[in-house]
DNA sequence: CGTCTTTGACCTGCGC
DNA sequence: GCGCAGGTCAAAGACG
């Protein structure tokens, strides 16, 4: 097996076609048109769609330590994808098809990024109209026309048990867009500034390591997430969050991980959410904390979990409030 | 006492 | 219809 491929987790990188060195930063979830292609569920032509891409460094309205502090991220972070909620269920179960071109080419010295965008609810959630967007899945399209959003919605525990209702004939459940990522890290729950409440935790077939199953605690808030092991490399952590959160991060932060999320997010550009994240952090009281440091101390020193999460907060997961 | 985790039971979707 | 696996619920207990 190629070197280029010591990253790969649970087949991701062999699998997914899109493959993103920080250096040549084509970054899908900012423009250009993911619309899948009629007759191919999972595949996308990365040599065809990506001069559509802006680039990361276009996407990047800031200064360049912004620049610098997504490249240290992405030291964390070992593999993109792309895909949508079956294919990315199914790529820890099936044996990952011949990589792409644009993979084998990978230089081996070049970071790729992690970031799996898995959607299956609407194009609203998927930030459509010049927002973040997202790939659909087009058998929850094909299946259903309601859209609803969970974030929105006042009445979430009533829906919860609603749903355990038997729904109409042909109306499937509709999911919120996810995001994937793996990290690097010993530390299965990764603090990304927003506070979880675990709900639940399942064994997972193939693996020894379970999954567990987290939702944010704000009311209102229907933000899940999946984090669970790499049984192929157990020191890499899968972390899948769905929805977007509709709410500011929570200012009773542990440490100050909230704003060193917040600071570095704001240099995602997200045309459907301008939150303001400087705003925030003004808000936040700065907090002595030995994770408090200039980027390059954080590159350094720093596990490798605070170092992505300072940048790894996808931009739609920020909703802007009312 | 409030919040959070644990964990078995239950629900749902899907393939056969 | 059945079985499996993923996902969720909710009661009980732990913890600060």
């Amino acid at each position: 097996m190629s070197d280029n491929h010591e990253n790969d987790i649970d087949g991701y990188s062999s699998y997914n076609p899109f493959y993103y060195e920080t250096s040549t930063t084509a970054f899908p979830f900012f423009g250009g048109d993911y619309t899948q292609q009629q007759g191919s569920s999972s595949s996308y032509d990365l040599s065809n769609s990506s001069s559509s891409f802006m680039s990361f460094t276009e996407c990047l309205q800031g200064s360049a330590s912004d620049y610098n502090t997504l490249s240290g991220a992405f030291d964390h972070i070992s593999e993109a994808i792309i895909n949508d909620t079956d294919n990315f269920k199914d790529i820890h179960h099936q044996p990952p098809p011949d990589p792409p071109p644009t993979a084998a080419a990978a230089n081996e010295n070049s970071t790729r990024t992690a970031i799996s965008c898995v959607s299956s609810s609407s194009s609203e959630a998927a930030g459509g109209g010049g927002g973040v967007e997202l790939l659909e899945d087009q058998s929850s399209k094909s299946n259903s026309t309601t859209t609803t959003k969970g974030c929105e919605n006042d009445q979430d525990d009533k829906s919860k048990k609603l749903s355990k209702l038997p729904r109409k004939k042909g109306e499937k459940k509709q999911r919120e867009p996810r995001f994937a990522f793996t990290t690097k890290s010993e530390i299965d729950h990764l603090e990304d500034g927003y506070r979880w409440r675990k709900y639940g935790q399942k064994a997972v077939k193939n693996s020894p390591f379970p999954r567990s199953y987290y939702r944010c605690t704000s009311q209102k808030c229907s933000v899940k997430k999946r984090v669970e092991r790499s049984f192929q490399d157990p020191s890499i952590v899968i972390t899948t969050y769905e929805g977007q959160h509709n709410h500011h991060c929570p200012a009773t932060l542990r440490g100050n991980a909230a704003a060193m999320i917040m600071s570095s997010s704001s240099s995602f550009p997200s045309p459907g959410f301008s939150h303001n994240h400087h705003q925030d952090l003004l808000n936040i009281p700065q907090i002595p904390s030995p994770y408090y440091q200039t980027l390059n101390q954080q590159q350094q020193q720093l596990p490798d979990h605070y170092g992505l999460f300072q940048n790894m907060i996808p931009p739609f997961m920020h909703k802007q409030e009312p």
